[in-house]
DNA sequence: TCCGATTGTCATCAAACTGTTACACCACTG
DNA sequence: CAGTGGTGTAACAGTTTGATGACAATCGGA
């Protein structure tokens, strides 16, 4: 699957301010929506699931602030980064608007080139949240934060060896790996264990994750080792 | 015992200025540690696991740039927010800044309010539970301006222990930390604690938690710590 | 100062996991 | 086709790991 550009939703209920915004983010690359007060906004959070918000500060209807507000308070919408816009250059405004929730601040009037800077500082800081890298593979995926394995739906639970077995080879799909090699990698170096005990824990490992049916993904190489796919 | 408290590096070559920001951070409850240069901030970087930095532009030996751009570099200190502090208020710096991959930017002279507004905005994201965020996962509830923790309709009675370690777990949902984890950021890094006192603990939580009923929040990974969901 | 709450350690128990072995089976070779 | 070395796997005994109750030390408020 190919990561899609950022969606960045726009809200600002002045129509040429709004076209000003979505002409310039779409030339760096980012795909936009438009919203013209904060009912819509609200609507259109939970409908496209944006990845960042640019959101003016006085709106028709639900403020900006408002706006912020409410989805700083929901658990599923707190962690959408917002940028929030205002005419006001008050320092009392801006710490106001950060208080309130906003992740930062640009007041007009701005150039197109900061606020593009800092649209994309914040993209930075909140789209590698998963600190721990997940890995994929077919229909699997070890996710290395929360050390859980799945094959497509279905949670698998692996024992600590099997779990860097499997991690050992989800980092180099195909990759054969010999029994001393895994033993170094998954035993580590100075233990002293019989190497047919490798073969034991790939037994185990793939009757985990066949245990819901499914192909074995691992590939034994007659002479060599093991790999995956 | 307090709730431990973000610890905030500040890098400041000018000593007086130094004093100041670590004055005024440590008035608001921060831990701080200070570094000199650069070279000193990414040693401390690596030795004490600060939430925040606070970094000058300007520096001796090692550029607040550099320093910025090396920690960047690197997955293990990406997530590591920063805050820039210049002298110049160039559009163009504080573009440059936050490009090099700053979180954020303040430019001298700046006023503390303002200063201290951006701190806490920037560790609302990473340590939402010490500014006075209330969090939730599932139906548990845990506010961290007034300490309360509910369940459901329930309040929950939990120690100053258990408190934290809910509120770390709570930070991060799902991510499993290890019992030295767990240790450095709940009991503090300096302290001689044997870390099966962890799973004394993790028991202790477990009960407060279920003893209205529903199931354990927590999960057991064996050979790694716990976590979460 | 007293008393209840909280904390760290320890001993013990249950469960999960591990390494080894033995034997069946398979792929390749001559 | 039989032989040979390599691989799959069940069973088992030993070990490691985590859960839990008890207890003494400590803390903090009344």
């Amino acid at each position: 699957m190919v990561a899609l550009q950022p969606l960045v939703l726009v809200v600002e209920d002045e129509p040429a301010q709004g076209e000003v915004l979505a002409y310039n983010l779409a030339a760096e690359g980012f795909r936009v929506v438009l919203a013209q007060d904060g009912e819509e906004a609200l609507l259109l959070v939970a409908e496209q699931q944006p990845d960042l918000m640019v959101l003016d500060w006085m709106l028709p209807k639900v403020s900006g602030i408002e706006v912020c507000r409410r989805l700083k308070m929901r658990a599923e919408t707190r962690g959408l980064p917002i940028l929030m816009l205002s005419a006001r250059s008050e320092e009392v405004d801006r710490i106001r608007g950060l208080e309130t929730g906003a992740d930062d601040y640009v007041s007009k009037p701005y150039s197109v080139a900061e606020l593009l800077a800092r649209v994309r500082a914040l993209l930075r800081r909140t789209r590698p949240s998963t600190t721990g890298e997940v890995l994929h593979w077919g229909d699997l995926t070890l996710d290395g934060e929360t050390h859980r394995v799945t094959r497509g739906p279905h949670a698998l639970h692996l024992g600590p060896t099997e779990y860097r077995l499997l991690a050992t080879f989800m980092e180099k799909p195909g990759r054969v790996w010999s029994r001393d090699a895994l033993l170094d990698r998954v035993w580590g170096r100075d233990i002293n264990v019989d190497s047919r005990t490798v073969d034991v824990h790939i037994g185990r490992l793939r009757k985990a994750l066949c245990r819901m049916g499914g192909d074995d993904p691992l590939r034994t190489v007659r002479g060599a080792g093991y790999a995956l796919g």
